[in-house]
DNA sequence: GTGGTCTAGACCACG
DNA sequence: GTGGTCTAGACCACC
């Protein structure tokens, strides 16, 4: 599985880590039952403390989506797979809100707001492909 | 002017003052020429510390866009507007571009991530008519 | 006289108003009996806050540089010609070593400093004729 | 490396350290690759507010110059060197050519500001072998 | 431990 | 009244 942390950003890394630690399993890339890195092993593919990761695996942990298998690591709960579609598609409609919010605040016509979402998407999906 | 400051947000209040004072500006409700509340004023209108309203006008002064008027308080400078429509847009793409990245990256497929702007876009337009 | 006030620099208005009627006195353009400028007429004049003229007036005046003729406005006094070509000297010298000493305090190197200041001498003399 | 801040300079505090760092840089005795001080131990170090020292971080950061790593300190840019060298030269001459125009305005004669510039030259130079 | 943000309140120069 | 600087001390995210 693919990770993406950019230090820079305004979003805490471990809420980066969990994010995708979410998409993964909404999408189906990690299952119920699959052990996931160990906090050390994220730790250093990221080059990111490892408290960090273990941050992230806590809270996950607290919300039914992980569960340690004690000297095994963390494992991908049976209940997981629901509890991060639906918060996946929050994650994303909420950002995408903002953004928009934000868009139409900065008095931009409806116009270029249009145009730049559609450059974007554009773009972003050219960049997957 | 009207001014909305999130404290919950994790983009710092002086920085949402920066861009909403960019919008103005870019979208000429502020004009070259002072017309720019004083710090005191619009600490106590946003019900936040002077000093932060301060931070916000210091570095807008750094960049050229505001600059003092020593007794009289702050003054949009003549490039001010270019600037600041440059910025606006940059700003907002910006914005747009990690969230849509973000989607993509959750795995959503791409006509649910088209679905979901195209629902906030209008959600979004709706809510300033 | 001519009088050069920038609002930009560090140095408060005030203090470059009393620096330059040292200088105009030390040069012997402002001569003792004459009268200067009136407050307003020189807040005028240099688009200045009359209050700020007038601070610099007072510690003039404090300095036995200048003193008030009731109803008639500042005098130069008999010693301040002495007073302030003292001075001048004093307060070009503190800035030449001040800037020198920064010069120094940068790690350029030392014909470096000297190409500069040879530069700029020639330059602010160029610029004066 | 040596810091050294006047708190009666008309030179804020924060500029004063600013100043040194892009000496520093510029002169190669900060490395890009971390090594700064941390605005606590500055602090200390210059008697002064650790919050002093963070808007003088905070600066360089804005322009380029140091970047923050996340509980790790302060780093010099790759670009900083560059940066430096540029601003240093800028900083310098500058302060040159103000203290120089002050000497023209103040009506010295030629001969008396050259000698005294070379006088003062003379001093600060024996002063830091 | 690190830097980043924010609050509170002081003093100064200037108008 | 204005902004600019500085101090003091708090909390947060991160290492």
């Amino acid at each position: 599985m693919h990770f993406d942390v950019r230090s820079d950003s305004p979003i805490p890394i471990y809420e980066q880590i969990i994010n995708q630690l979410i998409f993964g399993i909404a999408s189906g890339v990690l299952e119920p039952g699959m052990s996931i890195p160990s906090v050390r092993e994220l730790a250093v593919q990221l080059t990111v403390n490892p408290n960090t990761v273990a941050r992230a695996f806590q809270k996950l942990s607290d919300r039914g989506v992980l569960t340690a298998r004690r000297g095994l690591g963390m494992e991908v709960t049976a209940e997981a797979p629901m509890i991060c579609r639906n918060e996946r598609q929050e994650i994303v409609r909420q950002r995408i809100r903002e953004a928009l919010r934000e868009a139409v605040a900065s008095a931009l016509p409806a116009e270029e707001i249009e145009r730049l979402v559609a450059e974007e998407l554009h773009r972003v999906q050219a960049r997957t492909k």
